[in-house]
DNA sequence: GTAGAAGTTCACCGATCGGTATACCTACGA
DNA sequence: TCGTAGGTATACCGATCGGTGAACTTCTAC
């Protein structure tokens, strides 16, 4: 998975085209057809570029993750305070969502893809367990008494905040706020 | 909307196969020509049902929306203590998803129908705001002392329960006491 | 005894789906 | 100068999509 991908000039515009229609109106909903004249291109184009819809998929999914990951990386190695630095996710969140009111692009994958033997399937799933997994090395990083456990509750407040994009609630905000307070106190009472 | 559909056996069973189609599958994904091999019915039988795909996809999420508001409201009543009402929605969750790795039907709907016009889609979204509505009456019952914002952070807790849902990580019971938690932080002692 | 609702059978519709075949054009580096 | 990579244009494939027309059966209620 190391491949930095030398995509053509065409390549990146059916990359680009295909970003905006799968998160804006849904992957089953749009076929390749639309893609490539959304992209200015030959639908042979598309598929000595991409091979299959399903790889093109993959594509979408895997470079969002890149550019979503890199950004939490950074708004991660901008805080001095180690505390500060277990919420800084939910910073990157407010930049990433900035007019978005379709929520997750990779739950939204998830729940169009249910086969997990689908390549899309796994890059999806594995940006959670990356988030839950980050969540828990800063929570240790910054000493708190149940890392494990703050994580598991960090990455469902992340997510919840995400679900509710498509509702006319703001809620990002609060969300943050609170997650601040759980760490702050810790991890609150185990039962 | 007050309609209480005296379906007929065929539609009964049209209607059971394609929740368990587009749940579990998707709803795009999904043709109708699927459902009605499913169901043991003629494709005519459904159209003579239900009209269009667009409305038997309406009636999957109203009945389940149904279904789901009657065992929450349950689940409040039983509760004696008006502090403990407050995160049964939480408890009845537990109830729901039993073995549902597919995350939230209304969640997932908003995905593959990003129309705001589309009836599916103000059925999806309702059940979101009902819930916030019904934690915010909860809350205020409670006595506690910010009812609104109590009630955004527990929608967000229990979204974000259901988003990981197809995360090979188990959350919910750590959600129920967060959000147990939230309730008793936020309210002054009973009595 | 008969009308009407519910359901079946089966053929059919145009549109779109993901994907392929063939042939041609063009810029560029060896 | 020539091969080749990247791209275009166009036509095509079988399958499936959501949806319809028309005639026939079966059961039930008036």
């Amino acid at each position: 998975m190391q491949e930095a991908q030398p995509m053509s000039p065409a390549g990146r515009r059916i990359a680009a085209a295909a970003e905006e229609l799968f998160y804006n109106r849904g992957i089953t909903a749009v076929g390749v057809d639309l893609i490539a004249e959304r992209s200015g291109v030959t639908k042979r184009t598309l598929y000595n570029q991409f091979g299959s819809k399903d790889r093109l998929v993959a594509v979408y999914l895997a470079e969002r993750d890149r550019r979503w990951r890199s950004l939490v990386r950074a708004a991660v190695d901008a805080c001095d305070d180690p505390l500060e630095a277990v919420t800084a996710p939910f910073e990157a969140l407010w930049t990433w969502s900035g007019a978005n009111t379709r929520g997750c692009a990779f739950i939204n994958a998830l729940a169009e893809i249910p086969d997990p033997a689908h390549p899309a399937h796994r890059i999806a799933a594995d940006q959670k367990l990356w988030l839950l997994n980050l969540f828990e090395e800063l929570a240790a990083a910054a000493g708190g008494p149940a890392p494990a456990a703050l994580a598991t509750r960090l990455l469902v407040l992340h997510e919840g905040a995400l679900a509710v994009q498509p509702l006319p609630i703001d809620v990002l905000a609060q969300t943050a706020d609170l997650a601040r307070a759980l760490v702050r106190s810790g991890a609150p009472p185990r039962r």
